[in-house]
DNA sequence: ATAGGCCTGGAC
DNA sequence: GTCCAGGCCTAT
C-alpha cells in the first residue's frame, strides 16, 4: 500500500517471507507489468537467491545474491500476499514469485498500476529520491533551505519525492494540519519556525502510521483526509477540499494559516 | 502548474 | 451511467 508507512510494513512482511530464499519461478500475469519485466527477464530470475529487501521512499528493492535488483513499486493499490505456490490465486493477482521451498509471494493490485523492474548488477536503480523523513541529516535548516528553492504551494511540494521521500497525498495533508500550515502557503515563504513544526509533524504522522495497515480504523483516525464538511478536530470548522496539482487536498481553513 | 494517461473497482 | 481514487510520468 502506497505511502511510506504502509510500504515499510509491506517490506517487513516481505523480508520475513523472502529473505534467503531461492526463486523457483516468477510469473507476470498482467500485460501492463510485462512492459518493464518481460517474460524473458522474469525467466532469468529462476535460481536467484534473495539477499535482502530494502525500502527507499515508497520503492522496494529485492537485492539478489548475483548483484541484480528486482525493483517493485505499488503505486496506488499494490500489496503483497504471502501464501503457498499451490494455493488458488486471488482475484487481483498480477505477478507471483514462487520459491524453491513451496512458498509464494503474490503481487495483488486491483488497478494494476504497480511496477516491477529488474536492474542489472552493473546498473543499480537510480531513484532520484530526497532524504527519508527519519534521516537525521534532514535538519530543519536543511529542509528550510530545500523548500526555499521550490516554487508553488507547499502541499504539492511535499509530494515531490526529490524533496522528501515517502510522503503521499494523505500524510502530506495530515502533516500540514498538525503543523497548522495552509496547504496553499508558498513553500519558499515558510519560516524556519514553520519548517521545524512541519518536519516534526511529518515525523510524528509517519511514526504513528508505521506498522499499521491501511484500514478503515486507521483512516478514521485521520484529522483532515477525506473529512470534507466534518468538524476540524481542533476548532470545529468544517474541513474543506481543494484541488492542487490534480490531487485533492483537505485542510482546515481557519487553523491552518 | 495543469491535463491526460496508465488501469480498474467501488460508491453514488 | 458518472466520478473518484493512497502514484507518477509525459507533454504543454
Amino acid at each position: 500500500m502506497p505511502e511510506l508507512p504502509e510500504v515499510e510494513s509491506a517490506v517487513r512482511r516481505l523480508r520475513n517471507a523472502a529473505s534467503g530464499k531461492t526463486i523457483a519461478k516468477v510469473s507476470v500475469l498482467h500485460p501492463a507489468l510485462k512492459r518493464k519485466l518481460s517474460p524473458a527477464r522474469a525467466r532469468s530470475l529462476r535460481g536467484a537467491r534473495i539477499r535482502d529487501v530494502e525500502r527507499r521512499g515508497k520503492h522496494q528493492l529485492f537485492h539478489l545474491d548475483d548483484g541484480r535488483a528486482l525493483h517493485a513499486h505499488f503505486r496506488m493499490t499494490g500489496d503483497w500476499l504471502m501464501d503457498r505456490a499451490d494455493d488458488e490465486l486471488p482475484r487481483f493477482a498480477r505477478a507471483t514469485i514462487d520459491f524453491t521451498d513451496g512458498s509464494r509471494v503474490v503481487l495483488e493490485d486491483p488497478r494494476a498500476l504497480s511496477t516491477l523492474d529488474l536492474h542489472a548488477a552493473d546498473a543499480p536503480p537510480e531513484l532520484g529520491l530526497g532524504p527519508e523523513p527519519t534521516d537525521p541529516s534532514l535538519t530543519p535548516a536543511f529542509f528550510h533551505s530545500a523548500l526555499s528553492k521550490k516554487r508553488g504551494p507547499i502541499k504539492p511540494v511535499l509530494l515531490d519525492q526529490r524533496v522528501i521521500a515517502g510522503l503521499g497525498n494523505i500524510y502530506a495533508a495530515e502533516s500540514l494540519w498538525h503543523a497548522r500550515i495552509s496547504p496553499e502557503t508558498p513553500a519558499s515563504s515558510l519560516s524556519l519556525r514553520q519548517v521545524r513544526a512541519l518536519l516534526s509533524a511529518i515525523r510524528r504522522v509517519i511514526k504513528r502510521a508505521t506498522g499499521a495497515r491501511y484500514t478503515d480504523s486507521s483512516v478514521s483516525r485521520l484529522a483532515v483526509y477525506d473529512r470534507v464538511g466534518k468538524p476540524c478536530r481542533r476548532d470545529k470548522t468544517p474541513i474543506e477540499r481543494i484541488v492542487q496539482a490534480g490531487r485533492s487536498t483537505y485542510y482546515c481553513p481557519t487553523c491552518q494559516r
